[in-house]
DNA sequence: GATGAATGAGCATTCATTCAT
DNA sequence: GATGAATGAATGCTCATTCAT
């Protein structure tokens, strides 16, 4: 039942395959943006389907043409976010610098990039906590990404190395939490404001007091010489 | 339905508004119990007012009498657990002691209550999160006032007081959450094995690694000199 | 925490569950009574829970506190009009007569029956069988007990003993469906007269032609003896 | 999308014309037979539109272009079913034949297209009960045409003229639904054993037993003559 | 005072049908 | 003419809360 010849018909279909594949992905971000919104400002709980199909100005229908339900929509608007933010990190961060500075320069880029998109700060950091179990384990893992970066700190001493194995935990979810309780609070303007602090919590135990603030200085010197 | 013979209750009034009383405070305390066991079971989104009547066998109309609902009685079940342990961690814990000791036993004492009481810290450390913002509120203040008497160590020199400014908040929450991790996924045996690293986190910024790491060591040794 | 003493608490309880189960029986049976009503005219699948909740009055809650959902709902009224009818049969029916005036009887009262309540009739004829697997095993149960006993006319002789084994099956079944038939397009008034055709389809394979008819003559003297 | 090059097409309208008439006939064949697939796999009431599309692989415009909906597509499915079967046994049937040969060839050769084609024996006699009501007024008036058929019949002697006026309705259908049982539970290869008893159960009553017994043993053996 | 039967708003989800491309 | 993305009405069900007994 070949209606045109086949080069035609194949070379129309792929196409056709693109732009549609290209309109669902725009489909879906713009539905995922509304949702993040949604989600942030009521709570994984207090949003409802209705909540998020109104937001984005779809019916129920497609909403669940592209999403299992609430939950995977959550999720995918949490994995949107986190490879996002991932991707801007990645392009922003120094390619080769030593660790510490590494460490700082990310710590920075977070700091700003939540300061600069506190919603979807909120669905990452406070929502993801009451969006279930599967929600949780992508966060898990995050964290977990995060301590095996700062863990890599144990190898500049060997009095770095001696440090409480539960170090990295509590600090990466101390800082973590920090932020949390500021996004709940909804201080977001002075989250850059907490980098010196923060750098020190993370770099003290691997640098000592010195070489600590002596990176912080000149990290806050090299991004604002004379502001 | 008569609770008492008709001439004792009209006789003994006072004696009864006490009774009457010390009952609805009975009634309570039981219903609570039951209703922290639901909480950690069920989690809080996950338990409903029957789940609670039907635990501590009583009518939802008395469920009612007592609570504003089910978020009330949460709420008065986080209260009850949080003074609980403050009483029982005053009168354990040693009256006359420097800082450093009193942290110590502090943590120690807090970290045998958590394995004892396995449910009553899920309710604590992890419900309390997605119970809404009231218990959030409740969960801060909590949060707050282990802080504020972890600050007290910045007296003890010039070099802790000059410590970063949310140290406490990050060192605090940062524990707190390592304790959500191991409760969540049920690893509640090891949870006082913790201690040393606990301690050293806590401590070694006011104290330095030298004294921090003897503290350890002199109060494991103190609390079983022979085990 | 005994508020009344034994004996009388125990007579109160017995009373109360008494009365609660007389009170939760007639709410039951006036919902089935309805949703009777409601399926025979919507048909099952036509039929709804608004609609079943909406004929009998009451909340949606009330209605999954005493079914487990439309199904059951359905299954529990089918169940209630089979044994009210099975009991009405069996206290209409002579005890003690031969197998052939016996059927006769049965026959005739299950035909008055149907012309009585044809509601309940179409639930159980008809809407029956597209109210899902078990109703259908249900309905099943119902006709495989017609067939036994229908099957105990083989042993009147040795013609008898030697008809198609799938013969009763063939009759029961296409007796029923008859009655679907009549009940569908609503020719309920002259189901009564479908006495003598039927006894005649049921008896006369066992019986032969002669003693047939005058056994349906002598059915329908006895009953009008001069109407 | 032009189908054909624009001189053809104007140049031979009417010859587009059929061929236009004559694809949509085969595309509509195509659909049914996919719809009879999907019908008698999950019932009527479980099909959707999308299940049948899917199978029959267009787009559900072409399916509304096609059908008014899922009913009407069940009932052309059910029409083209009963029609072709009615081809079928019109070919086969031997054309002069006395009327008791011609009820026996024809049940065979009804048992056997039900053995062949079980999906749509299943369409046919099992589906098209829940499939609303003027799917079931198509079924009956193929009964009907079956009840006529077998009252001619009566015609043979005058003992057959006073059998009882429901007893062809009470035959078909009681062998319709005994046949509607073994397709429902899956018992399809023994169908074509039915055909000595639903012989016997069809004829005895016009014929008397010896004869039917003949006719049925000459039926048997003209089949299968040494097998 | 205690009880629990009754309520119904609210929720997630399905699917027949339409219509712009 | 064909497509399938989009729609939203409709459904079954849960559960916090009320109130007559």
């Amino acid at each position: 039942m070949a209606l045109l010849p086949e080069h035609l018909s194949k070379a129309a279909v792929g196409r056709e395959r693109l732009s549609r594949q290209v309109i669902e992905a725009h489909q879906r971000e713009h539905i995922l943006d509304a949702a993040v919104a949604i989600f942030a400002k009521r709570g994984y709980q207090g949003t409802t389907v209705d909540h998020l199909v109104a937001a984005a100005k779809i019916g129920v229908g497609s909403f669940y043409a592209l999403f299992d339900g609430k939950e995977d929509c959550f999720l995918q608007a949490y994995d949107r976010i986190v490879s996002a933010a991932s991707d801007q990190l990645a392009a922003t961060l120094p390619g080769d610098v030593p660790w510490p500075e590494r460490v700082c320069a990310f710590l920075r880029a977070s700091l700003a990039l939540i300061a600069a998109e506190p919603l979807r700060a909120r669905v990452v950091l406070v929502e993801v906590q009451t969006a279930g179990s599967p929600a949780l384990a992508r966060y898990q893992a995050t964290i977990d990404g995060l301590i095996a970066h700062l863990r890599h700190g144990r190898a500049l001493s060997s009095r770095a190395a001696e440090l409480p194995t539960t170090l990295e935990e509590a600090t990466v979810l101390g800082l973590a939490w920090l932020l949390h309780q500021r996004l709940v609070v909804g201080e977001v303007e002075e989250i850059e404001e907490l980098f010196p602090d923060f750098a020190e919590i993370l770099l003290e135990p691997y640098l000592g007091e010195a070489d600590t603030k002596r990176l912080i200085a000149a990290s806050i010197a090299a991004s604002s010489p004379r502001a």
